[in-house]
RNA sequence: GGCCCUAUCGUCUAGUCCGGUCUAGGACACCACGCUUUCAAUGUGGUAACCCGGGUUCGAAUCCCGGUGGGGCUACCA
């Protein structure tokens, strides 16, 4: 009986970036493949490239992977006994395979210059024959080596590729056929302390025992090589699944100049992480059912590699947008108001010296959370993402609105009618206290009026709305004139009296 | 150029493995209507797809072959 098969997962990025959507969202496949398995996630910084890589991009991608709530079990940060768990950090250990190989004669210096093989190359294509290393280094005898190092030429290590079929059986796409001869023979590193990607990774997969590589599809090309990498050493082929890739709406692959690419420039924005994990995780898999909202747990519960896609999909924010407002609707409200305040400090709507309460930036007058509750309330069901905030509510924090006249006029209302009305409502209003000041009790009287009036609904409560806020659209005008308070909402009134004089 | 992956509404997708129940289902977006002072939310309804060409079969979105389209890789990046 064969011992249980640990499952064991990674996700790899190299430190060149902040966490792409991309990197994020075979990050959570990975993440879900490990939960729904029982297995471990393991997040594996790969900085082979020191010029590009920087320690920057590690903290922002673990904070990003934290704040998305995609955990790992083991880390640079958190640890785990198959460490360290930055490629920078397990030189030793590649030196040693690598060492190996040029001992076994699987390997061997090359010095050839990057000139000449891009040169050879090209030709190549030219030729319309596939770009293969010639192998002109491959063969070199002791002295020959030596006189070139005396030279003080600098080669590199290159795997010597055997000719073959190299077959896997890919758990999303099938069985994937490559050979070798149209591969060559690759370099696997710089020399022997500057690993590069295709030996590290065969390297740290087998050391870090790692099972099932979820990777993108980018990188399928990528499996033979490092399959006949794990074979001259001797290790066990992991399983393979490679998930297809997201694309922009023009179908080209996601980059700077389709808008934000970066995680933390959907948090940014305002997109909660529960409804980024939903959307992600729909692009490319689907519970084949008709629920379109899942929880991490859910998502986890229900995920498969079965049922992934296996075709590129389209990257298509107004469903991410639908989704997100779906989860703001759902958020408890004072959560939603502690996540809301930020966007609020930052449009300079309201600020707060030390741990006091804020104050609103033009009258310095108090915004208590509460405050700032009542108002979030009026936009948790209209409200697409976080950063859209400020701009919906900023009348609530201007001492003057500026708006043209003509928007206080109804549609279906003649001019001198809204002035009349904006007086009407004047008087009424003033006769109400300040404690009944509240939209239930506003409501009931203001409807009565409307009727004894015999006025159109909408000839009062357009004006009134307009005269709040100073906006084409907006939350209902009462529950607007409850959270500004009696002398604010006559103020405003009265402003818009002169003002359609 | 070579190699590899891929193909259902505008988009995400169900259906494809095991042909008939598919006059192709759901969701987003869009349109219309209802509610309504506006916006939103919400309810109801609607527009909209099997890439093309051959074949196999009584019957093909589904199987086979050939095109075409899209994507990836082709580094001393990962």
């Amino acid at each position: 009986m064969s011992k249980k098969e640990e499952i064991r997962v990674r996700i790899a990025p190299s430190p060149t970036g902040y966490l792409h959507i991309g990197t994020a969202r075979t990050a959570l496949f990975n993440y879900l493949f490990a939960k729904n398995q029982g297995g471990n996630f393991i997040l594996r910084i790969e900085d082979t490239d020191l010029e590009r890589s920087d320690e920057k991009f590690t903290k922002e991608i673990i904070e990003s992977l934290h704040w998305l709530g995609i955990d790992y079990d083991e880390g640079p940060d958190v640890g785990g006994k198959y460490g360290p768990y930055r490629q920078s950090e397990r030189l030793e250990t590649y030196k040693k395979y690598l060492q190996q190989l040029l001992d076994e004669d699987k390997a061997y210096y090359c010095f050839c210059t990057e000139e000449e093989l891009e040169k050879e190359r090209e030709s190549m294509m030219k030729r319309g024959e596939p770009p293969v290393y010639s192998g002109c280094c491959a063969n070199l005898k002791a002295d020959e080596i030596k006189k070139m190092h005396d030279e003080g030429r600098k080669p590199v290590i290159r795997f010597r590729m055997p000719a073959k079929k190299i077959i896997f059986e890919d758990l999303i796409k099938g069985k994937v056929e490559f050979n070798t001869e149209l591969i060559g023979d690759i370099t696997i590193a710089k020399n022997l302390d500057a690993p590069l990607y295709n030996f590290a990774v065969v390297i740290d997969d087998y050391t870090m025992k790692i099972s099932h590589v979820i990777r993108g599809e980018d990188h399928i090309s990528n499996t033979p090589k490092q399959i006949a990498v794990i074979e001259a050493l001797g290790f066990g082929v992991p399983r393979y699944a490679h998930i297809p890739l997201t694309l922009a709406p023009d179908r080209t692959k996601l980059s700077k100049r389709h808008g934000a690419t970066a995680i933390a420039d959907y948090r940014a924005m305002g997109y909660l992480p529960e409804a980024l994990l939903n959307f992600m995780a729909f692009l490319g898999w689907n519970p084949k059912t008709d629920q379109e909202i899942f929880s991490k747990e859910e998502l986890a519960k229900n995920f498969s590699l079965d049922s992934m896609n296996t075709a590129a999909a389209i990257f298509n924010i107004e469903k991410l947008n639908w989704l997100n407002g779906n989860y703001i609707r759902k958020k408890d409200l004072s959560e939603l108001t502690e996540l809301c305040i930020p966007y609020l400090e930052n449009a300079g709507l309201i600020g707060r010296e030390g741990e006091g309460d804020w104050k609103i930036s033009e009258n310095s007058s108090p915004a208590s959370f509460d405050y700032l509750k009542k108002i979030t309330f009026l936009e948790q069901e209209r409200l697409v993402k976080l950063g859209d905030l400020p701009e919906l509510v900023s009348f609530f924090f201007k001492k003057e609105l500026t708006y043209d006249k003509e928007l206080l006029v109804w549609k279906k209302m003649k001019q001198g009618d809204a002035n009349k009305n904006l007086r009407l409502l004047k008087d009424f209003l003033g006769k109400i206290s300040d404690k009944n000041f509240s939209k239930s009790n506003l409501e009931e009287n203001l409807r009565q009026m409307i009727a004894e009036e015999k006025l159109g609904a909408g000839e009062v409560f357009w004006p009134l709305r307009v005269a709040l806020t100073g906006l084409k659209a907006s939350p209902p005008p009462l529950e607007i004139a409850e959270i500004l308070g009696k002398k604010e909402t006559l103020m405003r009134i009265e402003r818009a009296i002169s003002l359609s004089k």
